[in-house]
DNA sequence: CAAAATAGAATGAATGCTCTATCTAATGAC
DNA sequence: GTCATTAGATAGAGCATTCATTCTATTTTG
């Protein structure tokens, strides 16, 4: 059902590339992109290295894949926002603050991240995918935001987005933080920013 | 004056071991740790390979060797706020945020970085740098804001260090970003979250 | 003279990538 | 339906290069 009439050999071309990438990803978390070989990740996901070659024409399009594929991954951590009435929206945005935070596997937060902001200042390539994919995202989630009735979302948007990024630097330089008490303020300043009202200091307090 | 009495060789061995680590500085920048090579460093720093190797027994001791040096740097930039009166603190942070954001060459948004960021997740010694030099920039920021009669320093602290984090990741993502509105908005927020009011929403628009 | 500083060749492993060869599966002709 | 042709999938050896590291030899300096 739904499924549409690709060809059997175009089917399996595109799963044995996501295996290709899947292993990518595994490695570059491990290693680094640059301390990662295409020996050992082709090696890994059990295919020979001219037949990883086949598929990709060099170590720097299958990074330019990988960070395509993890970029894509966090815009649909923001599009799953959509729809949302204004009041659960609040609710959503509180609970992945929580999740940003504390556990490992949220998307905003993945090994990868800083990989890709590190590689992003050398690699023009690279550079461009974050910034065109961080767009997209950001033009999303302004959106969401407009249609929730929310003044400002562009300026919203970039301080939440900011304090986002900062949580996942601040989990890997201060890891034995006492979670919870912190949690509950930055929620607080979340749930303050989502508010309708204008974001500067004096009106936020009227 | 002040020169303590170190024998000529000694004062020649430091100086040599700080170009040595200016120059690996450079190459990790522009190519990552595990980009750069040795003969590329001791080259451009006009030495021979064996030559580095009199002292750095390792290349990963090289790499320690500059994140303990970009991570005291970030100390220092934080020990300038020490003995302000409560006053110019506020305004030397304003201006902090205000340098953090628009400029290339400060200390909290270094290129490195995110190197850095990243090795630490794949490198325990690495890691374990970060963190230590991560607590002692806390301490010492808390007992500025303490000292300044601020209350629940810790939790601020981490805020602030949060929102700096995150304003070096935004800036690489979001390049273009028109900056002055955003950093009216984000000092408002630096400063209140400087007020000695409690930083939980119901009391801080109490 | 002895100790430190320095150079640079040499080593062996690992790198990204290419090349050729085989093997499998789809397509076309009759 | 069956055989021939072709296109794609796959393997793996091989290439030149670079890597981190070590070794030995020479120069400089205290």
């Amino acid at each position: 059902m739904g499924e549409l009439p690709v060809s059997k050999t175009v089917a399996k071309r595109e799963a044995r590339i996501a295996e290709i990438l899947a292993c990518a990803e595994k490695h570059f978390s491990i290693k680094g992109f640059h301390g990662a070989g295409i020996s050992g990740i082709a090696a890994d996901c059990g295919i020979s290295v001219g037949h990883l070659y086949h598929y990709f024409g060099s170590k720097d399009e299958l990074i330019q894949a990988v960070v395509k594929l993890e970029m894509r991954r966090q815009d649909e951590s923001i599009a799953a926002f959509e729809n949302l009435s204004p009041e659960n929206l609040r609710i959503e945005m509180a609970e992945l603050t929580n999740a940003i935070f504390s556990t490992d596997e949220e998307p905003f937060r993945t090994v990868l991240n800083f990989e890709i902001l590190a590689e992003a200042q050398r690699n023009p390539d690279v550079a461009e995918i974050l910034q065109q994919q961080d767009k997209q995202m950001r033009l999303r989630f302004v959106s969401i935001l407009r249609r929730a009735g929310i003044d400002d979302p562009e300026t919203r948007t970039e301080l939440i987005f900011t304090i986002f990024s900062g949580l996942s630097a601040r989990a890997l330089r201060h890891p034995q933080q006492e979670r919870a008490a912190l949690l509950e303020v930055i929620k607080d300043v979340i749930l303050k920013i989502l508010g309708d009202k204008p974001v500067t200091s004096g009106a936020a307090c009227a």
